[in-house]
DNA sequence: CAGTTGACTATCT
DNA sequence: TAGATAGCCAACT
């Protein structure tokens, strides 16, 4: 799964579902969720896994508009040139097609 | 050991 | 387009 993380490009972003399948893993998206919980901030074992670009089927960031991790999120894939339109970005534009 | 709980999704209204 | 529903399954209570 992390590995899979890691391939998705700047710029671009991925749903659970989608990790899920291209890690062997089909129909299991919210483990997908649950592994992403687990890295540590700084990465795993060195290396940086890209968590924030990692966002669900509908396009939304999976946190409450109100946490501080949905804050630290939009920030980041903002600063990558993602554009949120009412909370929500365009799949069809930033989807990461392997 | 049974029930609950999610960083989810596809499908149907 | 948006809400309800039923699968999903490892980790916790």
């Amino acid at each position: 799964i992390w590995q899979t993380v890691q391939a998705i490009p700047e710029g671009r972003v991925a749903s659970y579902g989608q990790i899920a399948d291209l890690a062997g893993l089909p129909g299991r998206a919210r483990l997908v969720g649950k592994a992403l919980g687990k890295v540590p901030e700084g990465g795993w074992r060195g290396r940086v896994v890209p968590w924030f670009r990692v966002i669900n089927a509908k396009g939304e960031i999976s946190f409450p508009t109100d946490s501080p991790a949905y804050k630290r999120q939009k920030e980041q894939l903002e600063a990558e040139g993602i554009v949120f339109i009412n909370g929500r970005i365009s799949l069809r534009q930033y989807r990461w097609q392997p």
